[in-house]
DNA sequence: TGTACATCAGTGAACGCGCGTTCACTGATGTAC
DNA sequence: TGTACATCAGTGAACGCGCGTTCACTGATGTAC
C-alpha cells in the first residue's frame, strides 16, 4: 500500500478530487450537517453546501432526489445515533434498575445538546417528504430502546402497569427537558435548572419511586 | 351613530378602504397570523400578508420596522394570551389545590393544540430580534402564573420544597406534552396517548402526591 | 362654511439577491477484447 | 499491454421565481384660520 499508482495514494485521490470528488455524497452530508448546526435548518440552502463541498450546484442531482433527500438522510442518522447512545447509556447500568431508564433520559438531552439543530430536524413538524420509512423506522427503534428497558424494569418488580402508560410519560419529560434547553427557554426563566438532577429525580417520580 | 357622514358609518368606513385601509396595522397582524398558521412559521412571507390583506407591499413599513417586528407582535401576544388562558384555569379551581395546577397544565396543551404556529413561534430559536422586551416580559408573566399558583399549594401544604424545584419539572413535563403532540410525534410512536389524563397522573407525582 | 396646507398612509415600480432545479455538455474511469 | 467504448460524475450556464426593502410619488384626511 501507498505504492506510486495505488488508488488509495492520498495525492492520487488529491488529484482525482480534481474533477470526481470520490465521495461526494459524503462530503454533501458533511457540509449539510455543518450548515444546518451553524445556522440552523430553517436557513440551510443547498447551493451554501455546494459551496462548502466545492462543488456546482448541479452536482448533488447525482446523489440525492433534491435538497429534502439531503435533509432525510440527515435525519435518519439523527434517529440512529440516537438510538445507539440510548443504548450505550442504558447498557451502562444493570437490567432493570432505575438508574438505566435515568441515563437513557441523560443520553437523550446529551444528544440534544450536542446536536440541537438535528433534534429539531428530527422532531420538527416533517415536511412529509422527511418522514420516508427509513425516518420512521429509525425514530421507532429509539423509541423501542426505550421501551425494552420500561418492560424490564417492571418484570424486575414485578408491575403490571402498561409499558406505554410508563414508557410516554418519561418521554415526554425528557423531550421537554431537551426542548426548553436548546431554545434557550430555561436560561430566560429559569437559569439555575440543573437539568441532569431534574431527569433523575423525575424519572424516579414518574416511575412512582420517588 | 348610524348617522350619514358619521365615521363609524360601516358604508363611509369600506368607502375609506379604497385607499387609507382604516387599520392597516391589525389587517397585517390578522393576515399574518393566518398564514403562519396554515403554512407555519418558517414559510411565512411578509408579501403573502400583503396579498391577503390587500395592498402592496411597501404599506406595512408604514406600521412596521420590518418583518420581523411584525412577527414578533404575534409572539408576544400569544404569551398574552396563554398567560391569560393559565389565569382562567387556576381561577376554576380553589387556591392551592393540585387541580389548579393540573389545569394549568392542560391549559398550556389545549393552547399549544389551537395555536401551533404560535407556539412554536414563542418557544422555537429565536432570532434575536424576536426577543424582545415585551416578548420577554410576555414570557416570564406567563411563568410567574404558575409560580404563583405552585408557591400557594405549597403553602397550603406547609411545604417548604423551593418553588422553582417544583415548578420547573412541572413546566418542563407540559411543554414535552404540548411539543410532541404538535409535532405529530406521539401519533407516530403512542397513537393511543391520551394526554389529559397523562398530564394530571404527571402532575401528581411531580408533586410528590401520587 | 370654505380654503390652504401639513401630515399621513398608501401606491407602484424597481433594486439586488439568491434560491432550487434542469439542461446539454465533457472529462475521468472502468471494462471488454 | 493497448485500444475502443460505455458509463458515470461532474460542469457551467440558464430558467423562473419570489423575496424584503427602498424610493419618489400621490391621494385622502385633519386642522387652522
Amino acid at each position: 500500500m501507498g505504492s506510486p499508482g495505488h488508488t488509495a495514494n492520498p495525492e492520487e485521490v488529491h488529484r482525482k478530487a480534481a474533477y470526481h470528488h470520490g465521495d461526494l455524497r459524503e462530503a454533501l452530508l458533511a457540509a449539510t450537517h455543518r450548515l444546518v448546526t451553524e445556522k440552523g435548518p430553517e436557513h440551510f440552502t443547498l447551493a451554501d453546501a455546494c459551496r462548502l463541498a466545492g462543488v456546482s450546484t448541479a452536482a448533488p442531482y447525482r446523489h440525492f432526489r433534491d435538497r429534502e433527500e439531503v435533509l432525510g438522510e440527515i435525519t435518519a442518522r439523527g434517529f440512529e445515533e440516537l438510538e445507539r447512545r440510548m443504548r450505550a447509556a442504558k447498557d451502562a447500568h444493570p437490567r432493570g434498575e432505575i438508574a438505566a431508564i435515568s441515563a437513557m433520559g441523560q443520553a437523550y438531552v446529551a444528544f440534544a445538546r450536542e446536536e440541537p439543530a438535528v433534534f429539531r430536524l428530527m422532531f420538527g413538524r416533517r415536511p412529509e417528504k422527511l418522514s420516508t420509512e427509513r425516518v420512521q423506522a429509525a425514530g421507532q427503534g429509539a423509541f423501542g430502546t426505550l421501551l425494552e428497558e420500561v418492560e424490564a424494569f417492571q418484570r424486575a418488580r414485578g408491575l403490571a402497569r402498561d409499558v406505554m402508560d410508563t414508557a410516554v410519560p418519561l418521554w415526554t419529560f425528557v423531550h421537554g427537558a431537551a426542548s426548553l434547553m436548546i431554545d434557550g427557554d430555561y436560561e430566560k426563566v429559569a437559569p439555575e435548572t440543573d437539568i441532569g438532577r431534574m431527569i433523575d429525580d423525575a424519572t424516579r417520580q414518574l416511575l412512582h419511586f420517588a
